[in-house]
DNA sequence: TCGGTAATGAAAACAGTTTTCGTAATCCAA
DNA sequence: TTGGATTACGAAAACTGTTTTCATTACCGA
């Protein structure tokens, strides 16, 4: 059960092999080094948590404004197919990013009240869904599971909510 | 675990059941009973499986060509707030909706190839999420599972494929 | 350095859905 | 039963998040 501390340190050493790992990414495409894309990668590895294109884009801007964000699709796009990113959506009608999390494949628990995103794994249940697709004659490629609900505790939750309505009434 | 047959007959008696219970609920809401939410939940009820916006007003328009799909919406939108429907959405970027399931509460199977959808429900799946949300001092509103894959029974899949693409070169 | 290829950014297009607005239907009170 | 306030309808416009287009610029191997 890990929930992301979005005022941790940025891991340093991980960034650089995240960005070396696309750069061969890149090589292996034939595609091309740019400087905007180094900016979106090297913003992006630095954010925590889970990620939406306008919020990428406003730290990406803080870099070099004239990046539109045609090219943080593009490079997002990018960052899937290379597999060092995965596409989240959790039913508010936005894609969401992530890179490097806590934990490798994991599932998710999303209160509605305080937005909130813990992660999980637990070994018993991918099980349990290998079994259920096996009575199905069906073979899993990938699957998702999240639970929608609330923190029980209130406090630290109402804590987060108003932070979260501050920093949408600033922007 | 329950895949849907499009051939089974539509149950009448379960129809009629769900059309006075919307009736109900316009009632409630002090809302108005029209000819065209008439045809549209008749439709609806009428259908299998998880149906799209643009599935159900094609057939609403056999019935009625004059109903515009901002009424399908609209209704549809008062269906699922009356509890009789579930929105779903399996990742191809649109609502599908579904009424009455062989099973109440269910998350899903989807083929990647075929688009085949199952439905299934686990107890022990059930009690292991509230047993982790639990854990991690959650409480759990509602949940979605979906398993992507693929068929095993290549044959049938296969069929099923070529059915689909059939219908779909015919619209 | 040249030249072919790939990438960029602004704007237009797109898909699914929601809203608007003028007209029509519903239904309760009189 | 009808009048009239209220709700619903349908066509079209608007909206949202995302993708594509297209003219221009940047990359990079020869
Ligand atoms: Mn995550
Ligand atoms: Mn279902
Ligand atoms: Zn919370
Ligand atoms: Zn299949």
């Amino acid at each position: 059960m890990v929930t992301i501390n979005p005022n941790s340190p940025v891991d340093e050493d991980l960034v650089k092999d995240k960005e070396t790992a696309f750069a061969e990414f890149i090589q292996r495409r034939g595609l091309k080094t740019t400087r905007q894309r180094n900016t979106i990668i090297s913003t992006f590895f630095r954010l925590k948590g889970h990620i939406s294109v306008e919020e990428l884009l406003v730290e990406v801007k803080k870099a070099n404004p004239r990046i539109g964000y045609a090219t943080v699709y593009r490079t997002l796009h990018l960052l899937v197919e290379s597999g060092l990113v995965e596409e989240r959506r959790f039913g508010d009608g936005l894609a969401r990013y992530e890179g490097h999390s806590a934990v490798e494949h994991h599932d998710h628990m999303i209160c509605l009240e305080c937005g909130m995103i813990s992660e999980f794994y637990n070994p018993r249940l991918e099980a349990l869904q290998e079994h259920l697709a096996e009575e199905n004659n069906f073979e899993i490629y990938r699957h998702r599971l999240e639970l929608y609900g609330a923190c029980k505790d209130k406090a630290a939750c109402d804590t987060r909510k108003k932070q979260k309505e501050a920093r949408a009434q600033g922007a």
